[in-house]
DNA sequence: ATAAAGCATACCAAGTTGGTATTCTTTAAT
DNA sequence: ATTAAAGAATACCAACTTGGTATGCTTTAT
């Protein structure tokens, strides 16, 4: 179904609450309750946020979470693959893993292109639009601005 | 990792195949012969494809499979559509069927907007592009091309 | 010292995926 | 009509992934 999965949309969703309020902590059952997921669960994506470095933890009493830094600097890119690791649409897309037939098959860099652009559209929307409803046209906008060349290498 | 099947990666391999020449009829082994795949494993992506319709299948002795409509007129939307169901990032995506915290939740939209680019972006690369070379820079100049908000709702 | 928090680990049930095997049906060629 | 070459249909299975839960440990403000 092409789908991510439910923690990666769920990450979004915490980092997103999380956005609200940048400066104040906010803790795991707080944040549970916020979103309508279960504790458990909510500390399993709080996990995977701090690993990947996009939140900060701070332990203790008083403690909680804060984003580790603003909003539009933080992708969805970034939380893709912190969840998932590296958005690599065909085996052979990443570092030259390459799958059984890869000599028989001519279509490596088709999904490569395709898979850059997909990569260049998820870094380009930030915690900070996710939730605006125009961002389908700023993203529109946005891959026909800059030169693809340079920002497909720089990926 | 946020990748596509491989049963749809094949598929399109073997539309590619076929593709080079459109009027004869391909066998099974033949085809499993050309992509390295294996003969039970081939069968299953043509009958995938036959199901979707975009190939002919002609039973009985000397038979075989052809491409139902000109490589042009396939695009790897088709294909994943083919094998993994409509494309829709989240649960919500797909017709309103919402996810256990669908009330919570008011990212909807954003990630609506992004499935419906991404729908896009498959549905501009056929199986006549996706060999060239240059399909990177052509995809990003056919994003910038036509009125966006038309197309997204006619997608 | 204590309690409030996060951290780490381990586990499990269910679903999905890739792959294989077997048998049936259609049809061109003879 | 017979035969053989094809595809169609079905069923099955092992491995992996995913989402979700439970339990116990560590840190730190008060
Ligand atoms: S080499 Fe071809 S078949 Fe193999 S993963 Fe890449 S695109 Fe798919
Ligand atoms: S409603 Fe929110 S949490 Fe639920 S599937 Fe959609 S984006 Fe994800």
């Amino acid at each position: 179904m092409l789908k991510i999965g439910k923690l990666t949309d769920y990450g979004v969703l915490i980092l997103s609450t999380l956005a609200e309020q940048p400066a104040v902590l906010r803790q795991t059952e707080g944040l549970a309750e916020s979103t309508g997921l279960s504790l458990p669960t909510t500390r399993k994506v709080m996990k995977a946020l701090t690993d990947a470095g996009l939140v900060q933890a701070q332990r203790g009493a008083k403690g909680g979470y804060r984003l580790a830094r603003a909003a539009s600097m933080i992708s969805l890119r970034d939380v893709v693959e912190a969840f998932e690791g590296p958005i690599a649409l065909t085996e052979c897309t990443q570092d030259e893993h390459g799958c059984d037939i890869t000599e028989q098959c001519s279509l490596a860099d088709g999904w490569g292109g395709i898979n850059q652009l997909l990569m260049q559209m998820l870094a380009r929307v930030t915690l900070a639009d996710v939730k605006d409803p125009t961002i389908v046209d700023r993203l529109t906008q946005g891959l026909m601005m800059g030169s693809p060349r340079i920002s497909l290498v720089n990926l």
